[in-house]
DNA sequence: AAGACGAAAGTGGTTGA
DNA sequence: TCAACAACTTTCGTCTT
């Protein structure tokens, strides 16, 4: 019953040496452990340390050594680098504002605005680039993935993409190529399905996007996809570590060109799945692997029969 | 009953004239 | 731009476990 007991430790909570009781411990804040005075005992290591690394003597010097605001990000239209002006009509001291410094500040204001959204440029971003966070966001994708996104995106802009076509179309496309460039293994429908645009939009933008960026992508291969297939489906490491085995000897034996890399992936999980004795359905591979079944029993027949590898066991 | 199998017909993308 | 083509899908009846 006691909640206190299950918790983790953290490194706080360690008073005791484990190795002779000692409760003579000393924190080292350079190298980042905790080691037992006593045994010399090292309790805990990789504490990163806090402190600032220079040294301060007045609290002026320190304020002009730091170095740290809000981070620049992509993701808002003017990097977050701009300044905002308070609504609120109180100077720093929180203080009124007379009425004339009141009109003063509204104008400003005003002005602010304006020069911030300043041209189509600018208004486009800004309806783009909430669109690739809730994207990234829905997709799963790391922070620093969309931040690249958003970074194709500008170059599109730049690039003048945007006439005739929808602001999603490319918001979509600058998703995928970004996802296909960092080797994800997010399929076209999976971006597809994330956004309002239709698949065929979607492939039209991604063709264009890719040459005017002059970006050349090597050709997607299978293995890209087996990570993302694998959690999916729950299956172990082991079942990872078979599957690349097959699909290293499926490509030096030529099996894999002209077929799609998803119905590759697709087979050759199937197959590790069952040498590892981890079954899965052909259903269960085709529903993550967006192939269906048919496709999955040809391509696995094809590796097994070539690569003469024993399905019965 | 579930899963695997394979035939047949249809679809969308690529290639080469 | 069009036809030919291979890969893939859909559908469905049959076989196996």
């Amino acid at each position: 019953m006691d909640v206190e007991e299950s918790r983790p430790e953290n490194v706080e909570d360690i008073v005791k040496c484990t190795e002779c009781s000692s409760r003579n411990l000393e924190r080292d804040t350079i190298r980042g452990e905790l080691v037992c005075n006593e045994c010399g005992l090292v309790l805990e290591e990789g504490d990163i340390d806090m402190g600032a690394e220079w040294r301060v003597f007045t609290p002026e010097h320190g304020d002009s050594l730091a170095r740290t605001g809000a981070p620049s990000t992509y993701l808002l239209h003017d990097k977050g680098l701009s300044t905002s002006i308070d609504w609120q009509n109180r100077d720093y001291s929180g203080k009124s504002l007379s009425s004339s410094n009141r009109s003063q500040y509204h104008r400003m204001r005003k002005w602010q605005q304006r020069a911030r959204v300043k041209d189509s440029f600018d208004r486009n971003l800004t309806q783009a680039l909430p669109e690739i966070a809730r994207i990234g966001d829905k997709l799963g994708l790391s922070r620093s993935l969309t931040e690249e996104t958003s970074l194709v995106y500008r170059k599109a802009l730049e690039k003048n993409l945007t006439r005739g076509r929808s602001i999603d179309a490319l918001v979509a496309a600058s998703v995928y190529l970004t996802c296909n460039r960092n080797k994800l293994g997010r399929t076209l429908d999976e971006v597809c399905g994330a956004t309002r645009v239709g698949r065929k939009e979607l492939t039209k933008c991604y063709k264009v996007l890719k040459h005017a960026l002059g970006i050349r992508m090597d050709v997607n291969h299978p293995v890209d996809f087996v990570p993302s297939f694998i959690s999916k489906l729950g299956l172990p490491s082991e079942v990872m570590t078979k599957t690349f085995e097959i699909l290293r000897l499926a490509e030096e034996r030529e099996l894999t060109y002209g077929k799609s890399p998803t119905g590759i992936a697709a087979a050759a999980i199937y197959i590790a799945a069952h040498v590892v004795g981890n079954n899965r359905t052909q259903r269960e591979i085709a529903d993550v692997s967006h192939v269906t079944e048919v496709t999955i029993r040809n391509r696995y027949k094809e590796l097994a029969n070539a690569l003469d590898i024993n399905m019965h066991n």
